[in-house]
DNA sequence: GTCATTTCGTGCGTATACATACGCTTTTCG
DNA sequence: CGAAAAGCGTATGTATACGCACGAAATGAC
């Protein structure tokens, strides 16, 4: 109990419960979890880079070139060359991608309403808060001060 | 914010980030976080199966089963046929591995501790309470009857 | 007792997650 | 201007995560 060993428990199990849920609700419409995640960030900032994309969604730039295959490959996202930096490229939705985007949105919805179940409506902005904050603290910037790192 | 997308993008922020730093520090040790997860688990109940230890992770089967190929590998746990059951594995730790554990359990202390600076001592408690009711209400079964599902 | 069902571990295939290294541009700075 | 540094995408390798199908053993129904 006050070995601190409850939190990641609890954390992991809650995560992982998410995204299998996640992707057996999306399984039928041919998408995973994940991309479901990269769509979502595309469709909330359209032809951002690849560098960007990963940073928002988190993930790792060389895990979302992999999904971008993908992707590509269904028709769901279209990649271009940047206008102003021959280095990067650019990601959007295609028609299509928006399209199932919806779909996949509201095929979703089931999994969001049993989540805000388990919560008290009136708490969940502080449970969002709070887990931001876990994310912050975890990802070296302190919460309270931005200054020195070992 | 009323959309119910808030509360899964915190979920998979905050479990990223933990699984990342994990990662990070057990990596000087040679194993990763969910290997650490799963040594854990066997420290708590030894001699468990192959299949009672994916429950009790929770994770899949067949993921456990690679995991214990590398485990095994490393001489941090031992397989033995079931004294009853001959379909089943006993999984254990070795001597080796409960030190190791023991090691990676310190490691992971800065972990620990960074994740309850991000949350005020008192709901610590409360907000395991709630991951964990996310997860089994995700799971399935309804938090407030255990009645019929469709 | 026999046979259908369930359960256990395994093997295979796909998708993530990340580190690392590499080539190529862009930016920076002397 | 020109060399060094930083940034972007790519390619490869390892470890998870999971579904699915398989053979073998245990369990149930009759």
């Amino acid at each position: 109990m006050s070995d601190k060993s409850e939190l990641p428990i609890a954390l992991r199990a809650a995560y992982l419960a998410m995204h299998r849920q996640s992707d057996a609700q999306f399984a039928k419409y041919g998408v995973t979890a994940d991309q479901f995640v990269l769509l979502a960030t595309l469709s909330r900032g359209d032809a951002l880079t690849q560098r960007e994309l990963a940073r928002r969604m988190p993930s790792d730039p060389s895990t979302v070139r992999a999904m971008l295959v993908l992707l590509e490959k269904q028709g769901l996202v279209e990649r271009d060359v940047h206008p102003s930096d021959s280095r990067a490229r650019t990601v959007a939705l295609t028609a299509e991608g928006k399209r199932k985007f919806r779909q996949l949105w509201n095929a979703g919805e089931s999994i969001r309403t049993k989540m805000h179940e388990a919560i008290q409506p009136a708490i969940v902005a502080d449970v969002v808060k709070l887990l931001t904050q876990l994310a912050t603290v975890l990802n070296g910037e302190n919460v309270f001060n931005h200054a020195q790192e070992a």
